[in-house]
DNA sequence: TTAATTTGTTAGAAGCATCTAACATTTTAA
DNA sequence: TTAAAATGTTAGATGCTTCTAACAAATTAA
């Protein structure tokens, strides 16, 4: 295990990188909210210990052992979150802070008894996956809300944005993991979505919140 | 809130300053596993804070600001020690070290729920007080195990020493806190003491471990 | 009460993570 | 296909925490 710092730059490159595979130096800079040039011997160092694949002008890759270290870190955030929602029950808006500071402590007694209490959990209160001790992840097949055709009924299964804003936002609007909804209409001119669920009245969600919802068909 | 590093600085300094007020810079160095430049420095810094007052050559002491940050350190710390055994059923053995990491984690909503579910603790798995919201302490009047005259009963009330090796020393010898046990024997050469509890054969404590229990008469 | 010992300070350097300013490369657009 | 824009690198500096080496003050013991 590397440093705070150290650990929170390989946990961006894997998420920044999930799409592609990489992640260049002005992405990484602006997701830490430093400069480049902090990220230019960042990278050096991490690729001087193999946890980043790295050459001057070329896209940042994690390396297998980098990747295993970002899926520890990763596993440690989920269950903290899951464990502040279940055990002690705090709101989904309010447990990523908080884990941001947990995923950092040392301790296999400490997760693995969370991870016992939660009985193994396969998801965080976010709907993301936890990956196992191993680092394996579970894999469903996921569509962001704002890409579902009208008519269409849809369970939510997870958000890809854990901010407190966002959450508080989905709060007020009553919509939740699990939930089934209904695809009402589709706005063509500005992406925003209407939705239905039995109990409730119309709902309306811009395409910025629509397109950070996975749902299921 | 400081630093990691002040924050462990200043409670250190609390825990050493505790019989006479004060702290020398040798012993903080000792204590944190640091040479005598880095007290140096760190109290230069400190008590440009107005966290220590602090003069070349002179003791260090903890300003009321200091003290107060202090106990809202060990709040902490105590508060997570007891959560761990208590809600996560770890040993007491065990807690100190993740409490070490916890003790750090900046949220009041996390210490406040962690308070709320241990209904407003007043000790620590270790016997220690844990202070209240504004810094209060319960003090209670102990003596030393090792203090006891034989033929006395006592009830076991604190550790003054939370290391592991300490507690599976007392797990071995099966000791607890809230323990009743009577003196039976003082050996005078060597300061050990035999004791007995009501089911239990007797017992037999060398000095340096009956000086590390606190007890009642 | 002087000398030895213990304790504390200063000076200067190092590693970490960051920055700004200047320069280099790569990409994009004219 | 060159010029402009975007992206990335290097050099050099800073603040933080630590260190060693050299020196100074305070304490203790002869
Ligand atoms: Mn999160
Ligand atoms: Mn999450
Ligand atoms: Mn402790
Ligand atoms: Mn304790």
């Amino acid at each position: 295990m590397g440093s705070l710092t150290e650990e929170n730059y390989i946990k961006s490159i894997y998420a920044l990188s999930q799409a592609t595979g990489e992640v260049f130096v002005s992405e990484l800079a602006k997701k830490l909210a430093v400069k480049l040039p902090s990220v230019n011997s960042m990278m050096k160092k991490l690729g001087a210990k193999k946890m980043v694949s790295y050459a001057p002008y070329k896209g940042i890759r994690l390396t297998e052992k980098g990747k295993k270290e970002a899926l520890s870190i990763i596993r440690k955030h989920r269950l903290a979150e899951l464990f502040l929602v279940k055990i002690m029950e705090l709101g989904w808006e309010e447990v990523h802070d908080i884990a941001e500071q947990l995923e950092h402590v040392d301790s296999n007694r400490f997760y693995n008894r969370i991870d016992e209490m939660l009985n193994y959990p396969k998801v965080d209160p976010h709907g993301e996956p936890i990956p196992d001790i191993n680092g394996k992840i579970f894999n469903d097949k996921r569509i962001p809300l704002s890409g579902v055709n009208e008519g269409v009924t849809v369970r939510i299964l997870a958000v890809s944005d854990d901010k407190k804003s966002f959450l508080d936002h989905l709060n007020s609007k009553g919509l939740f993991i699990g939930e089934k909804v209904l695809v009402k209409r589709k706005e063509v001119y500005d992406g925003s979505v209407v939705l239905t669920n039995k109990s409730k009245t119309d709902l309306m969600l811009t395409h910025q919140v629509a397109e950070r919802i996975w749902v299921e068909v």
